[in-house]
DNA sequence: TCGTTATATTCGGGAAATCGTATATTCAAA
DNA sequence: TTTGAATATACGATTTCCCGAATATAACGA
């Protein structure tokens, strides 16, 4: 499915799932993310996270780049105006704000002076 | 569930149907709608519509009003500001606009100087 | 009170989504 | 070319969702 055909109810079942959701609003607060730091940040399984991010990517919410053995999803550019404006309304109404993800992300960024994904 | 305790996953659950989306699009357009109108405008059965407007009603999306034999359904008063954004982007994003559903609101109000729903 | 209209709910089946576990693939480094 | 790390996919089981059909409830009018 490309982003152009993407429809209001095709959106909402995507993102009708918390660690999709979660997905999604961290992709609002990061350019761009690899699967171990999803992984780690959500603190779930990394084949539970792939199979969020193949959906994700098969309804052209996000796309993907390989840069060596990491791969690094992002939201899509291409995403219509009206479905981006969907994602950052979320963000308000996000309870918990993604405060210990964000914190996640930020401790490993500093565990070690060359980062772990490029 | 309050309106208040609304998060976006279960909002976007809630919306993760195109009966619910259209619903819920109409109501955008109509500041309230009986179940039979709802039924003639998305030609769908009174039990389908039914048992969705009762989920949309128990995730306090909806609100409803008895008047006489009829009910009448809202989008809920209290809706928090960034789900309503949500629902009011996905008209953006909706191709065939409700164009359908609307033609036949309009036709049922014709129908009679006697609206069938006072 | 009785029938009619509008709406809600129940029941059971089938389709779809989600998950944990195991395995496959891809790349880089040795 | 082998090994290990990062990621993806396949499989089977469980749960959740959606529907049609039938039935229940509520209000109105005769």
């Amino acid at each position: 499915m490309t982003a152009e055909t993407l429809t209001p109810t095709a959106l909402f079942k995507a993102l009708a799932d918390d660690t999709r959701v979660r997905v999604c609003l961290l992709l609002t607060r990061f350019p761009e993310l690899c699967v171990c730091e999803l992984t780690e940040a959500l603190q779930l399984s990394q084949p539970k996270i792939s199979r969020h991010l193949a959906l994700l990517r098969n309804q052209s919410l996000l796309a993907d780049r390989r840069q060596g053995q990491w791969i690094y999803y992002r939201l899509h550019p291409q995403l219509p105006d009206w479905a981006r404006s969907v994602v950052q309304q979320a963000i308000v109404g996000q309870p918990d704000d993604l405060a210990d993800e964000c914190m996640r992300l930020r401790e490993m960024q500093r565990a070690g002076a060359e980062p772990a994904c490029p």
